[in-house]
DNA sequence: CAAAAAATCGTTCATTTCGTTCTCTACGTT
DNA sequence: AACGTAGAGAACGAAATGAACGATTTTTTG
């Protein structure tokens, strides 16, 4: 099964944060950690529950393996910065696990999805792609790394609280951007502000793009673009995306490494983010505009058909 | 209404609540969800109260297979085929959940990897391939197939029992192949038979290729190629592989749609593969060819390092 | 249509979890 | 120092869970 998405008995959750067990209960029945119940009554703690629990309290999982989750050991809260070459090694030398557990060991430590992805693996990555560049390692080295990383990726968006909002947002790589690290960065990022966020994918042609803001209409659409090939039809693309999301009343968000302040000026509908902490804040701030908005309307407008409780 | 006025037996609703068929049972008799009962007395739950029994207690579902899904009835060669086209439609509407779940069931019916990928998902994007040709469905609704099939994928990886085999594989797509499925599903398949087998990812030169043959010395080293862009640089290249491969003392495997009977001719020492079963096959081949010469080596003290005939 | 195979029934049983109660410790107030 | 409060952990009977089993029903097969 998707081993991460599994819930859990408080037994083992217990075990695994290192507590008794009649605090883990306590803490359920606070509302502290979101709970199910099966039919007879018994508690039943989702993966990602225990994992946004941990993180806001600052506490370890002593025995993450009892959920599933890779090991940590003990000793290994390390900092933002001193990550990332450690993070970059262990992705040239092909170390999975290290890296995995590094990530996991960050997302523990409190910190959020963005800040991860800014100053820790977006780094590494510049870090290997300068060992590149100086012919340090070889091309397969770098594309293992990302292979391995997308790996950690898909494992965290497994982890992470499945979307159930109703804010959709959608987007991908433009033609020519190859690496689904970034799509994929930001699809996380978006998940973790509450959006119902799908990646389209890499690759994909301007055309197709405006096509799917008409059929999917989300309320957010991203382009990141980590280079631009052909810059006449990177203008008229855009060009064509502005308006789409302007028809469908849709936030176009652009980032990347490619974006210069001469393009901003010229698209002046668009959002224009350098890192995932600009998209996240402004994420963010849709959210609690929708989240006003639907404050203002249930109170205003007739009482929603509600359920007559039965017996 | 056809999928919801769908009614299942205890056994399915078990598995897609994820719970044990007696505790379901128990939840049915004790009115918690509404169940009709056969002329001999099995039950029979319908689809809709499943899911609002599951909302009610805010269980998702682990397995709903409930929404439309042939049963899973444990040998079906049916059940292969019909699961091409329902994976294609779920595929392109962005169905991720239901995508996920039919490749699970499909294993938790007993089918090997090598068959699920062969028999259902090369299909199923056979089929998208095509609709994509006759200008169907739009481009980004077949990337967004590939990035959902991507997740699966890698969530299939972490559940599969992790590599501990002495016999090393990696391989990747040579330059221009872009679809990171393929060497993903190698990857797969091989360890399933028992290789601690690594994708080094996409897109990745000839020259990269052969010096990681060099570096990482695998038992097997694979060339996944669905394309061919300069079949100059093609040959040119699969001669250093071929020559990397036998320096190192590695089988080199090639498969892909690109691969014609003339190019075969070419290369006496490459294994070719059109499919990930002629894969397994030589792969486990390998595997009890490893697993006889261990046996000797622990008996007596040096056998010959080159392949014994088989029986 | 009848035999064979597969799935389900109802039951039992060992194990786990529930909810409650009790004790103990830490901390702030009077 | 005395007191009350709050949280953590342990203990316990009652209840729920998951797995096993032979008997019966449903489906598949010849």
């Amino acid at each position: 099964m998707s081993t991460l998405s599994k819930s859990h008995s408080p037994k083992q959750v217990a075990r695994a944060l290192g507590v008794s067990e009649s605090s883990l209960k306590r803490w359920c029945d606070r509302g502290l950690i979101p709970t199910i119940r099966t039919g007879g009554g018994h508690r039943k703690v989702r993966t990602s529950d225990v994992l946004a629990f941990a993180q806001k309290k600052g506490m370890s999982l002593v025995t993450p393996d009892l959920l599933g989750l890779p090991s940590v050991s003990p000793q290994s809260v390390i900092s933002l910065e001193r990550s990332v070459s450690i993070l970059a090694s262990a992705l040239l030398q092909g170390d999975e696990t290290v890296s995995r557990q590094l990530v996991y060991n960050l997302l523990l430590a409190g910190h959020p999805l963005c800040r991860i992805f800014d100053d820790v693996i977006a780094k590494a990555f510049h870090q290997i792609g300068d060992k590149w560049a100086c012919q340090e390692i070889d091309i397969y080295q770098e594309r293992r790394s990302c292979e391995i990383m997308l790996g950690i990726l898909f494992d965290l968006r497994n982890s992470l609280t499945p979307p159930n909002g109703t804010l959709i947002a959608c987007g991908g790589n433009g033609p020519g951007n190859l690496y689904a690290l970034q799509t994929m960065m930001v699809e996380l990022v978006l998940r973790e502000c509450g959006f119902s966020a799908t990646s389209l994918g890499i690759a994909i042609p301007f055309e197709s793009l405006t096509r799917a803001i008409h059929e999917i209409q989300p309320t957010i659409f991203w382009l990141s673009c980590a280079h631009i090939a052909d810059r006449d039809e990177f203008l008229n693309g855009m060009h064509k995306l502005e308006k789409a999301c302007l028809e469908e009343s849709c936030s176009l968000v652009v980032g990347g490494r490619a974006i210069g302040s001469n393009l901003r000026e010229r698209f002046p509908d668009a959002i224009f983010c350098q890192n995932m902490q600009e998209l996240a804040a402004f994420a963010n701030s849709i959210q609690r505009t929708a989240k006003r908005l639907r404050k203002k309307t249930t109170s205003s407008s007739k009482p929603s058909k509600k359920k007559s409780s039965e017996i």
